[in-house]
DNA sequence: TAAACTTATCGCAATATGGCGATTATTAGA
DNA sequence: TCTAATAATCGCCATATTGCGATAAGTTTA
């Protein structure tokens, strides 16, 4: 048995989601579940590089996948992935506005300069 | 002006945080600020790998850090990461507990079986 | 000023990642 | 059965990442 650590599985999850496709394939996907050949067109990549993709979500088991004759269906298994997402977003949001409060600073000594 | 969109910050928040080494550094930090000479006997890597680690926390903005004679001194700049962490963790949990429970229903199977 | 201390940066090697086209395997339909 | 459709996998390349030791740059102390 191959024992896995937290640590593992917490660094399998977020490198999962540190990629700009992949965060766009959970937001597609966020409408309910799509087999490939429907997400394909929505991809400007190839068919190999988005397999490789989604293997990678569902590897870290942020997607379910089940075959239905032909075509393999994909969809979001942990719905927490997208509290995860905003939380980061919250995050980023802070530092946005912290660059805006600094904006805003260095407009006041500028003008208080004149 | 470099435009730096939401999704680019995402990717670059996360990214920061898919690595054990950042990750583990998160945690030492969480106790309270540290010099760059503290964390280093803490972690068995070498300085100049500590400190690319440290800069890349910085740059995305988890971290903070301010200059003190010859030593600097890291700390949390969003405690806001350990909420994000604690979410990772409760999805890994989740993980967990399906695989725990795969194992009692494959338990039940095999008693039943005798 | 010289020496010691602290930390960032450089240069390099090894490995990982992301991209693609080609191939393979499976299923559905003619 | 032959063909088309679907999706995974393979092999390859380009780039990114991680690690290290060496070096540089700054600060403090002797």
């Amino acid at each position: 048995m191959t024992q896995k650590s937290v640590s593992d599985l917490r660094v399998k999850i977020l490198s999962a989601l540190s990629d700009p496709t992949r965060l766009e394939l959970l937001e597609f996907l966020s409408a309910g579940e799509r087999c490939v050949c429907e997400i394909l067109p929505a991809f400007q990549r190839s068919q190999s590089t988005i397999s490789k993709h989604l293997n990678i979500l569902y590897e870290a088991d942020i997607l379910e996948r089940k075959v239905e004759g032909k075509r393999t269906v994909y969809c979001i298994k942990d719905p927490q992935v997208f509290d995860l997402i905003r939380m980061v977003d919250s995050m980023t949001l802070v530092q946005i506005s912290q660059l805006s409060e600094a904006g805003k600073i260095l407009e006041k000594s500028l003008s208080s300069r004149s």
